[in-house]
This record gives C-alpha cells, sequence and structure tokens, in this order.
DNA sequence: CTGAAAGCGCTAACAG
DNA sequence: CTGTTAGCGCTTTCAG
C-alpha cells in the first residue's frame, strides 16, 4: 500500500521484466520473440512477469538494432486536382476499384500480422513528404498504386531503394515490379462478345486518357474492332464516375445514335451510362448492349444487371502484398511481375 | 577511383557527416532539427555535409530518445460482417463520407508535416491488432470512426492511454474526447422545411439503427414532427447504400403511397430513394419533396439536385486533427468534445 | 540453454 | 555557440 504499488509512470522495460522473473534481459527478449531455446520452466516465469509488468515492447528500440518495423505502407499517387467539388481524396475513396485493392491486400497482411500505413500524395508537397516518410526507415516497404501515365513517383521510389511493388502498370517505365491485368485482352473479351450478340454499331466510353489502364482498354477495343472488320469506333471519354459515364453517355448518343452495342471501361460509368439509356428509353440488352469493365459491386446494382470484363482485383492485390513480403524478407533482387487474365461475366446487359 | 568511391551499403549516420563536415553529431543535430543557436557557417558546412553523405535521420533512434514518432494514426472500425457482397473495406471506401474526413484530416496533418496511418478493424484479431500496434508505440495518437453503438475499441483506446479523439459520437460512453454535429438539430431543419412546404404526410428512411448517428436522425425526426402535431410517421430502415435506400423507398411507398414529404438519412440512400421515385412516374418535389443529410457529392449528382442538410465534415474533421495534435503536443488532460451545428441547404428536390 | 557485454543512431543535459 | 557525455530499450554475438 505504499507508493510504489501505483501504476508506474514510465511503461515497463525488457530490464524491469528480467529483474521481476529473475533473468538476464537475453531470456527476456527471447521469450517474446518466441525462440525455441527456452527452458519451460523459465518461459513461464517470464511469461508470468511479462504478464505482471504488463510489458509491451518499444518499436523503436527494436527497430533501431533489427533495422526493421514490421509494417508497410500502401501509397496512393493521383494526379493533381485543385478544384474543390472532385476533391482527391473524394475521389480515391469513392472508388470502389480501391477498395477492393485494400481489401487483397489485407488478406495477406493481415495473416501475417502486418500494418499497413495508408499515405496519399497528389502535389509536389505530399510528395516530398511521403518519400522523407520512406527514406527515414518508418515502413519495411511499399505497395504503390499509381493511376496516372507522368507520374514520377515510380521512379522516385525505386530511386530510394526500397523494397516496392505496383499494383496496375506503371506507364510503361517499369522500374519496379508491378502486379496486372491483361486490358487489352479484357476490351477484346467485351467486343468478341458483342459481335456474337450480332451487334456492329460499337462504341465505347473510355476511361481519362492519361491513365495507362484506361489508354489499354481503349487500344484492345480497337484492335478487337479491326479484327472484325469493323472501321467506326464512336468514342467518348469519361472519367471512372458514375455522372461521367452518365454524361459520356449523353455525347455519344448525340453523335451517334445508331449505336446497338458498347463497351464501357468501367462499372461504375457503365452504371450511369445505363441511366442516361433509361431515360432516353432505349431498351437493354434489346436496343443496345451494353458491356462494363471490373465486375464491381456496381454491376449488380445496374438495371438490368450489368455483362462486365471480372479483374481478379482482390486476387492481384494479394499477390502485390506476397510478393512485397517476400522481398522484404529475402533481401533479395526484385521479384518479377505478373501479369492476370481477365474473365467474361455474363449477366443481363449483353 | 578506389573500392571507398563505391555508395556505401551502410547509409550516412549523424556520425558519419559531423566527420566529413569536421564538427561534432551534437551540431549536426542541432542543423538537422533546425534550432536556431548554430553558427551560419558551419551550418553551411554541416549542410554540405548532409549532401554530399544522403544522410536520413534514422527514424527509430531518434524516436527511441525522443520518444515520439511524427506520426498518428487514423482508426477505423467497423462492425463485423462476413458477407461477400457487401466486404467491409469495399464499404468504408465506398462511402463518401469517409473520403471527406480524411480530406479533413489531411487539411491539419499534411501542414503539420504529420503522416498518418490508416488502420482497419473489423474483428477481434484485427483489434488485438492495433492495439498492439498503438502500444508498442508505432504512432502519437489516432483519430478513431467508429459508427456502431457496441464496439469495445473506444474503451480500449482510452486505457492504451494514448492521445486520441473520436470523429463522430462514440456512443453515449465518451471515455475519450470526440468531434459531432448535432444529429437531431439536422432532422429538426429537414422536418420544419418540409412542413414549410405544406407536407403533411411525412416519411423517413433511416440508417442502421446501430448506428448512433442514423438513431439520432431519427429521434430528432420523431421529436420535429411531434413539435408539428403530426403523429405518424412512416419509416423503413436503409443501410447507408445508394442500393439500400432505392429498396427503402420501394418498402415505404407499398405501405404509404400518399406519402407528400420524406426525410433521408443520407444524400446516397436519397439517390437511390430518388430513383425509385422516377420509376414510379412520381415527381421530386411537386409529388413528393426530398431533403437528404450530409451535403455530400451524391447531392449533386440526384436529378433533381438534392435539398439537404449539410454536416460540416471536413471542418469536424479537422478539428479532430487539432484536438489530437494539441493533445500530443501539450500532454495535458484530454480536450473538451466539440459540436458542430448542421445547416439546410436548398436545392430542387424541396 | 543462459548471461554478459557491445552496440544500433540519435537527442539532451551540461560544461566550456 | 559548440563539444562531451550519457543514455533511450532492445537484439545479438560470444562465452560459459
Amino acid at each position: 500500500m505504499s507508493v510504489d504499488d501505483l501504476r508506474p509512470v514510465r511503461p515497463a522495460t525488457l530490464e524491469d521484466v528480467a529483474r521481476v522473473a529473475g533473468v538476464s534481459r537475453a531470456t527476456v527478449s527471447r521469450v517474446v520473440n518466441a525462440r525455441p531455446t527456452v527452458d519451460p520452466a523459465l518461459r513461464r516465469k517470464v511469461q508470468d512477469a511479462i504478464e505482471a509488468t504488463g510489458y509491451v515492447p518499444n518499436q523503436a528500440a527494436r527497430s533501431l538494432v533489427t533495422r526493421r518495423t514490421d509494417s508497410i505502407a500502401l501509397v496512393v499517387s493521383e494526379r493533381e486536382r485543385r478544384d474543390v467539388a472532385a476533391s482527391f481524396v473524394g475521389r480515391v475513396f469513392t472508388d470502389p476499384h480501391f477498395g477492393r485493392v485494400v481489401g487483397g491486400l489485407l488478406e495477406v497482411l493481415r495473416p501475417a500480422g502486418v500494418p499497413m500505413a495508408l499515405m496519399l500524395v497528389d502535389d509536389e508537397d505530399s510528395r516530398r513528404q511521403l518519400l522523407s516518410y520512406l527514406r527515414r526507415g518508418h515502413v519495411d516497404g511499399a505497395v504503390l498504386i499509381s493511376s496516372h501515365a507522368s507520374d514520377p513517383l515510380p521512379q522516385l521510389l525505386s530511386e530510394t531503394g526500397l523494397p516496392a511493388v505496383i499494383a496496375g502498370n506503371p506507364a510503361g517505365s517499369a522500374t519496379l515490379p508491378y502486379v496486372e491485368v491483361d486490358q487489352r485482352a479484357g476490351a477484346r473479351m467485351a467486343v468478341d462478345h458483342l459481335v456474337s450478340l450480332e451487334r456492329r454499331r460499337i462504341g465505347t466510353i473510355t476511361g481519362p486518357q492519361d491513365m495507362p489502364a484506361a489508354r489499354e482498354r481503349l487500344t484492345g477495343f480497337h484492335r478487337a474492332l479491326a479484327a472484325h472488320g469493323i472501321s467506326d469506333a464512336p468514342t467518348a471519354e469519361g472519367d471512372f464516375t458514375q455522372a461521367g459515364g452518365a454524361e459520356a453517355m449523353r455525347r455519344l448518343l448525340s453523335e451517334h445514335p445508331g449505336l446497338d452495342g458498347l463497351f464501357v471501361a468501367s462499372d461504375l460509368m457503365a452504371q450511369g451510362a445505363l441511366l442516361t439509356l433509361e431515360r432516353r428509353g432505349l431498351r437493354v440488352p434489346h436496343d443496345i448492349a451494353v458491356v462494363g469493365f471490373d465486375d464491381s459491386e456496381a454491376a449488380l446494382a445496374c438495371e438490368p444487371p450489368l455483362t462486365t470484363i471480372r479483374q481478379p482485383v482482390e486476387e492481384m492485390a494479394a499477390e502485390a502484398a506476397r510478393l512485397l513480403l517476400g522481398q522484404i524478407t529475402a533481401r533479395e533482387a526484385p521479384p518479377a511481375s505478373s501479369i492476370f487474365r481477365p474473365t467474361l461475366v455474363e449477366r443481363a446487359s449483353a
């Protein structure tokens, strides 16, 4: 009942535990780190002492010697946009694709006990902050999501020497290993499907053309059309949002009223396009067959349910996490990139 | 041109810089930490040496002595759900409200140079991992977003003694300071507005009733109705998603076909409700006036544009960040919570 | 299998 | 204004 019974202001250290258990710091350390070479009896004493003192390892001290933090960063890099209406953060988090990526990463990281810090980069300033954060050794590695072509971050990141993997194709400049889906093949599958449905007047709503993925899908679309001997390719650019898809559909329709097939570069935009079609009194798929891309939740929320190209986003993200973890553990040369194949998911819209 | 010219395998330390600059470690430390008490001439020499060696401070070593990491965590805690269709991560990131919170936090954190690690918690396991992460001293404090009533996390977090602030009301148990909007007042403003439009048959689409915010809005709705002498209150529960709103609207309509006013507890659900109304041939606001909640982007994407209750989400989040930073710096008793007032934003739907 | 001892890289008194 | 001197708490050889 003396002052000593008060909870210590200073958190317990390894030293404290060692004293209570009557062993050396080294032994406590072994127990904490689950080393097998400890006498069961001592192990018990140490565990009791840990319990009694409420000991929690100090991460900084540990990192200082191990040079590991046992955590990684997820870096999301977007191009700068200063317009309030579509602020960066809102866009990223509203995109269902992003949620799926996070889900896939966590599937691997969680069981491994590796926490993930999310870092957002959208201008020079935040980029500098991020690089400094990474270089100071706050994390052991990073997964980078970078959607726009002119992003300097992949290059800068690779120069830090920190283990890193890109989720998505880094605009050709493969300075880092990446995980990606074969976008062109996906577009081709969409077109092939529309053609098999006897559609010949096929248009497309694309994503922003400064995003490699959007470009690839358009390229695939064009090539597939050409392969079927179709030369006309009505196109409208969207911005990967639902509202943008609705708007692009209006433009497409006003210039090409006779379309009977449509490939939309994302389900979210397709959802918007479908709304426009409904309001114009066009029936799907009777008047115009529609194929989306992603196979996200949006595809199911569509009326009618959307036929779409599935990218195995979660699996890809999980693979990215595995590659990164492997790279961190092995400290070897960066692993090879891996390309996944998309699949056609047939529902009611085409 | 000897072996010594090779880039060092070992990153430069303060010691290296000191040697190159011909000063002591302490002086280099002072320069790195921008202490004013350094002779300009020496300062230059040190800066050159830093440049030459490519020195970057080691965060672990620094944290070990300062007991600070200069970073914080954003903890998002959701109730467990194991159904694939609505996986946790997808839900969180698809919610525009969340994006706004992050934006508001970053507004304060970025200029302060404080990185934010995003941590997701949705089950016992991830909760344990989170607490361990926090206790090991990975971050200096945490902002918690916890939307469901029975969440044990606020309590557990408060027991760690780590500085923390809750964004949103923690289900009454105010063990931690929080920042919140007056939900009931918001609901009252919506009802008052509908009544001023001569509507008397007013229904509501609520959020999940295990979420305090949703409950508060419903309570406010009931009280406001009562204040106007209206006793009937048609209600349907939604899940804060667009599809859920559309579905709730269908149920509401089938049981109460004569509604002429509607309060929806979120813009996203209102967007869905509007779609249902359109398909039923009901005109808004002529046949039924609709008021949403949030004033998110969804409100503008609505057809017609949605009259809604604006919560100053970004400002609230910014305030939460300020409270947290203050608490970390001052190491004082937790600050008081703060309540913000909502406002009515009149557009075309009511 | 266990303990002693040597740092990891940095900041913070404290003298000078 | 600058340098010296102690550690911060932990892991890790290396002997025993």
